[in-house]
DNA sequence: CTGAAAGCGCTTACAG
DNA sequence: CTGAAAGCGCTTACAG
């Protein structure tokens, strides 16, 4: 008994079939089910394994069957917008919800950070089996990189330039936009200013479009305005200044970004100008930003949790059966307005 | 050319090798920078690989290492407490500065769910090189569960009853009391009520403790009181309600926990009373919860993100050599005290 | 400087 | 029903 203890190894299935006495294949069968084994043997080999702490190398399990268990969330978001000054946000909703579902299913979900394209590399010298994208812009450098990798993923939103095969948990963007924009003609507006992301998006396009059919018989004549998505709050606030410079006659402000919407109420505010009175703002995202603005936003609830889940279930299902050929996707919830101050009569 | 086309396999090592016209050890070598390889040989070896499209296998590499480059935040806070209603708050604000940090240093930060005790088993199912454990509480059952499987973690936050090799970045629970109690004395409160969470976490000891040295000079004597943390702004409203009832003389609230803060205000507004003009309310955490509530709460900014940077740092120092005995931590940022309409005179 | 061989810990045809 | 063997794709002593 001399010398250092050296720290216990951690028991392998050689182990265990040593102390059961009968193969590794037999452990194997017998544990997992998999293969027929006689009952008798069978508990011997449960008792072993348990005997002896026995619990199967999640790394071994990886490299025999190719599947990690790992899944990711990424985003090209700027991290202004994905994240924002407290870290919280769209992406981080939908993170939330798809770590809670594939856990579920025994998966992990790991958030990749928005980083810079030179970094993008290394989202494949991880091993994972699958990644959700939110809401890709066209060209989006993650999905280009996942395709060229071939590693299976999900978008939760569809890419304007979706490839036929993609696999997408629609946003229903066309409806969100009716619901907002149809919310500002109902209540009356006379010129609603649109102001969307400087990124190519299928929700911006959504917005100009519906905007663009509404507009004649509402009498909207202003064209959309663009923020750069790394400006946040901020770029909104400047890009809807200059807008109320230009048109004075703008009575109402649909913000497809929420920090964009905050920065809008500060623009409206610091004109003089009062919300809801003067200009009535709402937003796309109801996410803790629109409910702490003052006043409260006006915005969409997107059932983003239950979007989530879909995205990780359709994401498993292409993971385990990569070959197979029915790409329909569950409906995702319909979006629902929320009213609030910041567009009250 | 009959039959269909097959998928085309990645490359291994191994095509590397033939393709340069060597062996696999000396790709390995050529490629990954150990050992000594001619330097004409390692150019066609990187040129081979490059040809052909040779990435490395993660899956390989983390059986072969023991290292799956994958880690953990996980938290046994409920998820009324952890996620919240809209899945955000302190875990996430956590998660989110891990995992940029985890992703800078090439590894991918997994989101385990706040999950009920009967799933930890999965915990250890997952390939996870190490686990950030956010606040555990005494007898934290994921603390007890990473502990016996010898998986490396570090707490941010110390467990009431951490063991002496445990790795902790330290929350400066007691200059936070200080920060928080001292500044309702000083405003002048004069009957202050302490709200806490009913599980055993060192943030509430501290603010029992420091409780208890400031109220016989202040003249408070008033007992703590407990809410469910599974009970979120409900259960804070309730047990300040009670409260309010047998001593209508409370001036000052310190609730530990921001949903309880929430539910605090209401509490308030809803026994006929204002905020701040009755009763100053505070609380720990500056999240958007805070910064929405309605008046805006006055909170303590704990400096999250440098924190989790550091607890990221240090666990991915203890995975790398886990022998290592130096457990010196680096100081964490100091709590700084964000005055708001909660707390105004 | 280069390579043959062992081995990380599993699972899965394939024989018996 | 059970087991010997191959192999997933690497890396790392060890020889040469």
């Amino acid at each position: 008994m001399t010398g250092g203890r050296t720290r216990p190894k951690r028991p392998t299935i050689a182990d265990v079939a040593a102390e059961a006495g009968v193969s590794r294949t037999t452990v194997s069968h017998g544990l997992s089910g998999s293969g027929r084994v006689d009952p008798q043997t069978r508990e011997r080999v449960r008792a072993a394994a348990a005997r002896i702490g026995y619990r199967p190398s999640p790394r071994a399990q990886a490299l025999r069957s190719g599947r990690s268990h790992v899944i990711a969330v990424a985003s090209s978001m700027h991290p202004a917008i994905a994240g924002g000054a407290a870290h919280l946000g769209f992406f981080m909703e939908i993170a939330a919800a798809a770590a809670e579902r594939g856990f579920e299913q025994g998966y992990v979900l790991a958030l990749v950070p928005p980083v810079t394209s030179d970094r993008f590399g290394a989202l494949t010298e991880m091993a994972l089996d699958g990644v959700l994208v939110v809401e890709p812009s066209a060209g989006d450098p993650v999905v280009d990189r996942l395709r060229a990798e071939r590693i299976p993923f999900v978008t939760v939103g569809r890419a304007p330039d979706a490839a036929e095969e993609d696999l997408v948990v629609d946003l229903n963007v066309e409806e969100t936009a009716r619901l907002m924009l149809g919310h500002l003609r109902d209540r009356g507006c006379r010129q609603v200013l649109l102001l969307v992301g400087d990124q190519d998006r299928e929700s911006f396009r959504a917005a100009r479009q519906v905007w663009r059919e509404l507009a004649p018989d509402a009498g909207w004549d202003i064209e959309a305005v663009t923020a750069a998505e790394s400006g946040g709050e901020a770029a909104g606030e400047a890009a809807v200044r200059d807008a109320l410079t230009t048109r004075p006659d703008i009575d109402g402000i649909a913000a497809w970004v929420d920090a964009f919407a905050v920065g809008a109420v500060r623009a409206v505010t610091g004109s003089g100008r009062t919300v809801p009175g003067d200009v009535a703002v709402l937003t796309r995202y109801d996410g803790l930003r629109a409910q702490s603005c003052e006043p409260r936003l006006t915005a969409v609830d997107l059932g983003l949790g239950p979007i989530a889940r879909i995205a990780v279930d359709l994401l498993l299902d292409r993971i385990e059966d990569p070959e197979r050929l029915d790409r329909t996707t569950p409906r995702s919830p319909a979006p629902r307005l929320v009213q609030r101050e910041s567009t009250a009569s």
